[in-house]
DNA sequence: ATTTGGCGAGACTGTTCCCA
DNA sequence: TGGGAACAGTCTCGCCAAAT
């Protein structure tokens, strides 16, 4: 690996107009690599030029390597930035860059904004006592894992508001958002095998690239395209359709976080594949249900079973699960002067009343996950 | 017609070497 | 010694032919 040496001859390097050309180009493009045809067009320009023109002539592949070093040099100085202002690079709202490792990869160690740092199984809202939330920024529909909730009070419209910091962001990023609609239980980024629990008509959190930002946004599932799973992981492919901008796109399942209501789908398929493991050892390793219309049905008819698609924070819901263990829990935000909140709603923001603390001294953000127990972040005034 | 697997291009990341 | 150039390993993804 690396440069081998160098048979003599002269070393290459660009001058100062080449470079500034390419640093504007790199530029337009968005820090993207540009077309083949602009490389090609570029080192001939090179070798055009006076100063080289009869001597050296550039090669396309040269233009190419500048291009790859300093795309790579650039991540690296601003990865060391964010890394002092202990901002994850994966912050939407900070890196605008597309950002390709939402599920792969080594992941950053502040704060990864719906990246899976834990295994599934640890992730199920059942298993998790203390629950994350996410919230809707006003100044882009685009959704953020919050990382504190520091303050509340209520409109006259008697809509409970929570000053929520986001994760990976300082206090010039607070915002002031709705419980009710703008609040609610973190996404869950999806596994390779847990592409399963992605069905048409679910909504889920997309990750959306623009040209100049790429965030996570609502969206629904239109159509999923299922592909035999690799060593690579999951291929399969996602319509969906941003509700934000009505726009469709078909997005593999690396972009794509789950609803943490999902979740009894994957308990329902594991509990399925070890009874049917245990009548059939031949059967195959992964199995991609979804495949079959059947499946499709059953799952849905299973959702139906369920009071609401959209699980936010503050929803009145009233699970009709048959079985306890598959129920959704019953969440609430409470924000409390050292009392935690419980919901009965006696003091707190709950997911039926909406209720509040009448006084708030010390805020805390405590979640009660259906009967679970309590934890607490701490917060401002 | 659909699914599956292989292949190649491109992207990303890290290392090595050279030279001012 | 640090910055720049060159290159290799790995991964992702789209395309296409073969298989079902």
């Amino acid at each position: 690996m690396g440069r081998p040496p160098s048979n003599g001859g002269p070393s290459f390097r660009f001058n100062q107009t080449e470079v500034a050309e390419m640093e504007t180009i790199l530029h337009q493009h968005n820090n993207t690599m540009p077309a083949r045809e602009l490389l090609v067009a570029l080192a001939e320009k090179f070798s055009e030029t006076a100063e080289r023109k009869g001597k050296f002539q550039v090669q396309m592949k040269q233009v190419w390597n500048w291009f790859q070093n300093r795309r790579y040099a650039i991540r690296a100085k601003s990865s060391k930035v964010l890394g002092k202002l202990n901002v994850s690079p994966m912050m939407p709202r900070v890196d605008s860059t597309p950002v390709r490792t939402v599920p792969q990869g080594p992941q950053p160690i502040a704060a990864p904004i719906h990246a899976p740092s834990v295994p599934s199984s640890a992730r199920g809202a059942s298993e998790n006592p203390i629950l994350e939330f996410e919230a809707k920024s006003g100044r882009d529909a685009a959704w953020y894992d919050v990382a504190n909730f520091l303050s509340h009070r209520h409109l006259e419209s008697g809509d409970p508001d929570v000053l929520v910091r986001f994760a990976g962001f300082g206090p010039e990023e607070d915002e002031w958002v709705n419980v009710r609609k703008h609040v609610r239980q973190r996404s869950l980024p999806c596994e390779s095998s847990e592409c399963v629990a992605v069905l048409p008509g679910d909504l889920i959190l997309c990750f959306q690239e623009g040209k100049e930002q790429a965030l996570y946004f609502d969206a629904n599932v239109l159509d999923a395209q299922r592909r035999r799973h690799d060593v690579r992981g999951c291929r399969c492919r996602f319509l969906v359709r941003y509700v934000h901008d009505q726009s469709e796109e078909i997005v593999p399942l690396r972009k794509v976080c789950r609803r943490p209501e999902t979740d009894y789908r994957l308990h329902q398929l594991h509990a399925e594949n070890n009874t049917t493991a245990a009548e059939q050892k031949s059967m195959d390793h992964f199995k991609v249900p979804a495949t079959s219309a059947e499946m499709i049905q059953k799952q849905q008819n299973a959702d139906a079973a369920f009071a609401s698609p959209v699980f936010h924070a503050n929803a009145s819901f009233a699970p009709q699960a048959s079985t306890p263990e598959l129920r959704k829990p019953e969440m609430s935000i409470v924000l409390s002067a050292g009392n935690t909140c419980g919901p009965s709603g006696s003091a707190g923001v709950t997911s039926g009343s909406a209720t509040s603390c009448a006084v708030l001294t010390s805020c805390t953000a405590t979640v009660l996950p259906h009967g679970g127990s309590v934890g607490n972040i701490p917060g401002g005034n």
